[in-house]
DNA sequence: GTCTATATAAGGATAGAC
DNA sequence: GTCTATCCTTATATAGAC
């Protein structure tokens, strides 16, 4: 028996139809036998790369970071201050939000459904924010440099705080109003913070 | 047959078993069964006060959102000024997380498990954002008229705004990152937002 | 209101033949 | 890698007797 690589057509077909339902339906609502069948692959096929259904939501996850980090860095690459790229990060979630019919943060909302903070699952979505943290943080430190004297005394964690707590803010309201609203009103907190 | 009242005691019962369990293990975690085994009914008198799962979910939420907006204005009523009683709603969320053991907001999670965006259990959820923004919303009116010149330019709508991320935010967060520390930079947030 | 079945579907996971 | 069959558990919900 072969041994089952994460490189294999299966693989890729699996994690992909992961990605859409449990992002779409949630993970609980989302059946095994559900994915198998809309991945086109045969049930031990599926349990040779993935042991269990949580090995897939680890899987799900951590390649939903990769995409996501990978988008962002490409958005914001061909923007030159750091100024304008923090507030591009914001920006980028107004379409982003439409595109995905403001069904929200696939992470905070398998986070909700996986109560055990110390479940895998859980802490890939903790690495996800640490991940968008250290992109926001590295921003301020050039913008600090960039705006010398008037920044000289601004403490940058806790800026990267505010960032981030309008961040998750933009992303729970946008889920809880569907609704783009909340994302155009961190767009202007996050402008008032580089004031 | 009796016609099932909402002030009987099998369905305070309910109510209460429920809450407990959608609340810390999830909704769809949660199994009807349970519900009806540690609430002590039968499970004819379940069906006869909540014809469906859906039904009790809704009653979940309204009642928790009675609960938490009673104690939020139970906990601000001494506080002296409307600034003062702004900070405390974020300085309450600090023991309240850690009562709950870091599970998070309730309404952003139970919305996590029900994509549907029309479902009654989502409009309650957002009944409940719109009950806290009402709540800031009147401080901050209070704030204005307290502080007069100082605040005479500032738009209340958009000082809500940020309120509002800064509270989901924390919110989504705390759970996140399984710690108080995102409450804390709220309240920091909250005080700077006052200043 | 209680109790004990029961219906019916879907859940995750395994096994055997090809 | 594919296919079909199956196991066991849990899910929501209903029915009947008391």
């Amino acid at each position: 028996m072969k041994t089952p690589r994460t490189d294999s057509d299966a693989y890729r077909r699996i994690l992909a139809t992961a990605q859409d339902l449990f992002y779409r339906n949630g993970y609980r609502a989302t059946g095994i036998n559900e994915i198998i069948e809309k991945s086109g692959v045969a049930k031990a096929t599926f349990y040779a790369h993935f042991p269990s259904k949580e090995d897939l939501a680890v899987a799900y996850v951590k390649s939903m970071n990769e995409l996501d980090l990978d988008a962002l860095e490409a958005g914001i690459r061909n923007i030159p201050g750091p100024d304008e790229k923090l507030v591009a990060l914001f920006e980028f979630l107004i379409p982003w939000s439409e595109k995905n019919k403001y069904r929200g943060c696939g992470y905070l909302n398998i986070s909700s459904e996986i109560p055990d903070a110390a479940h895998p699952v859980r802490q890939a979505t903790k690495g996800h924010f640490d991940a968008i943290r250290a992109i926001v943080a590295g921003l301020l430190q050039e913008l600090k440099a960039k705006r010398g004297k008037a920044w000289k005394q601004r403490d940058l964690d806790k800026v990267a705080d505010d960032f981030m707590l309008i961040f998750a803010g933009a992303l729970a309201l946008g889920q809880i109003y569907h609704d783009p609203k909340p994302f155009r009103e961190a767009v202007a907190s996050a402008k008032r913070l580089l004031e």
